[in-house]
DNA sequence: CTGCTATTAAGACTTGGTCATAATGCTTGT
DNA sequence: ACAAGCATTATGACCAAGTCTTAATAGCAG
């Protein structure tokens, strides 16, 4: 039974060069393992591995769908206008990276994180924190389209602040949203991460 | 001179239309400008892009030089779990970039990105697009927590499905949200840019 | 009419495979 | 010893998506 040990074994490391370097040939897996093309076609086939075409594929599709964080600047978008607690507007470029590469429809978190961003800002506080938010998102945009933002604060109890944000496109609104925004001060460096900051939202 | 102009404006807008989708073969492109696959191939010759199996390496290629900033969390969670249509887990480090500065709190918009990529990559469907969020941060992240983030559809009525999504940093639910998330079916080109997505949300 | 460009076509070759059908071994149980 | 089995290799036909080369055709401009 040497063989079939030696076979068990060339697959094990088969599948675990092919994971390493994704884009090898079969004639070159053929060289690593010092047997024929054939026998490592049949490897493949028995570990259901694809063809090197297709792992690259796979690779590239990944690739353009791999989401793009936000930016990581202070706001996302500009601020364009501010009335520190009470309204302000942000415009957001829109381009292809922040959508979907089929669609070019603009991946919802971006229009989020404008939204979230300005609100929070809007709050007159040395750090201010979104506690809930309810959002639709009232029409897809595409990528290219430039967001406008408008936020106001609703009302205020303490640290509490209630913030709509309605985003535009143009004149149609494609975006909306409340967020419950709440102002901390800081004990100066002590961390609090705890407890400071949760409350109730809709059902 | 007519055909040059012809030709020319082809150039340019076969160049786009490669941009925007790098996996076409020629046989595809020269359906979609209707002249012969030779055209295409002379077209492409003269612009200097590379076939499509080519441009599939290199965006490959790309993919796996980027792996790197998936660990420096470039991108929105990485998806360890997908169980199409039911459940999946993603997990994300963040990091300092992520947060303000002055507190090391993580922006909730990143925090809600990881929670809705995850809940539209759950939806089994060529397109999926979020209709609606609520949700609720209960707790501060701080910069380098690790956040794993479990989602599940609730239900589903045709195109539109409820997804819940729990983040957790160790034992501690730090995010809890809900999605609606709709399914969008291409037909074949067009782009229904309008109308197709929009609900109603909790009051 | 001749020459130019754009386009299409045709043929041979390449890579990196699939799929089906053998032909060899080598070992192992009876 | 011998048939049965598995692993391996070989062979040939085929495919997709190209390459590169060499025409042939169409339409127009001087």
């Amino acid at each position: 039974m040497k063989p079939r040990l030696q076979k068990t074994d060339r697959l094990r490391r088969l599948a675990q060069v092919i994971e390493d370097d994704p884009f090898i040939t079969d004639r070159e897996l053929a060289g690593v393992f010092g047997v024929s093309i054939q026998t490592v076609r049949l490897d493949r086939l028995e570990l259901g591995i694809p063809e090197s075409r297709e792992r690259t594929r796979r690779l590239a599709e990944e690739a353009t769908n791999q989401v793009r964080s936000v930016e990581t600047g202070e706001v996302i978008g500009e601020l364009i206008h501010v009335k520190l607690g009470q309204e302000g507007i942000s415009v957001l470029e829109t381009d292809k990276d922040m959508a979907f590469r089929r669609t070019s429809i603009v991946r919802g978190h971006h229009i989020f994180a404008q939204a979230n961003s300005l609100a929070v800002s809007l709050v007159d506080a040395e750090v201010a924190l979104t506690g809930t938010a309810a959002v639709k998102y009232l029409r897809p945009v595409k990528a290219g389209e430039r967001l406008v933002a408008k936020a106001e604060i609703l009302s205020r109890s303490g640290r509490r602040h209630v913030v709509k944000v309605t985003t535009k496109v143009g004149h149609e609104d494609v975006f909306a949203g409340e967020f419950t925004v709440f102002a901390v001060e800081e004990p100066e460096g002590s961390v609090r991460t705890q407890g400071g900051v949760l409350i109730e939202d809709c059902p």
